[in-house]
DNA sequence: TGCACTTTCAACCGCATGGTTTACAACGGG
DNA sequence: CCCGTTGTAAACCATGCGGTTGAAAGTGCA
């Protein structure tokens, strides 16, 4: 818990084994020992993994009667979603830019006149696209 | 190296500072020596946590004259987004299908009225089909 | 040439992690 | 009531990781 949350979903998802188990849990919830079938380690290395997962808000175990499924939050992912997304927008935003200056070199070939100056920072214009 | 790509990238990514630097390369490249301008640790430091991030494939230093730059690569974004994304898609096809379940039982309910408390939880309608 | 900066390599420390084993508390059904 | 499953907890071990320091190459420039 000492650690962001952000790095916590991350740090959880660094690992296969628990990238399997939020996979298999995307189709549906599931009992620990019903999902530690697969994995080819003891049931407390398994629960240790919940924990993680758990700890990230990737997975929560609701109470009950006794065997508690386990059930995948898609709001951890939606946190990283919209991490992920902001800075490869800002990207992409800085290809488009690159590309109106590139188109316009090209253009300055074309017109091959002596007129240099003038380029600062191409930081303008927010074009109301994409959204 | 001997983890699987998705796994890297999702390491490289658990790291406050690392997840700055990428913030920070969105903006736009920059030198070694301007991106540890702002952490309080050695530039040897820096230079692994550069390390992590190359091998990850989330970051590129073009060969050229001395201050190297460093790149963001997108594509590794675009990865972690995909498997983000696929599994969120499930879950979320899940919902909906539980929705129509739902929906089924509250006409039942209004078939053969309620012999019962209601013990169902009090968010029952939610967002029919929406984005 | 020499100096400063950039880059990399290696050893080391403290701590977290993934796994094990052992043990033990609850719960549920025969 | 006992027994098997479920769930936690703890000690332990090897490995990896984030950070340090020290040292050494490579590179650019006056």
């Amino acid at each position: 818990m000492t650690a962001d949350a952000l790095s916590q979903v991350f740090a959880a998802l660094a690992d296969p084994t628990r990238r399997d188990m939020v996979a298999r849990l995307s189709e549906g919830d599931a009992t620990v020992s019903r999902l530690a079938e697969p994995y080819a380690m003891s049931l407390q290395a398994v629960y240790k993994h919940l924990r993680v997962l758990e700890d990230a808000g990737l997975v929560s175990r609701p109470p009950g009667p006794q065997p508690r499924p386990v059930r995948l939050e898609v709001e951890a992912l939606d946190l990283m979603d919209t991490w992920i997304e902001r800075h490869r927008a800002r990207v992409e935003r800085r290809y488009r830019r690159l590309d109106a200056v590139l188109a316009d070199m090209e253009e300055d070939e074309h017109a091959q006149d002596h007129r240099d100056g003038h380029r600062g920072r191409p930081e303008a214009a927010g074009h109301p696209d994409g959204a």
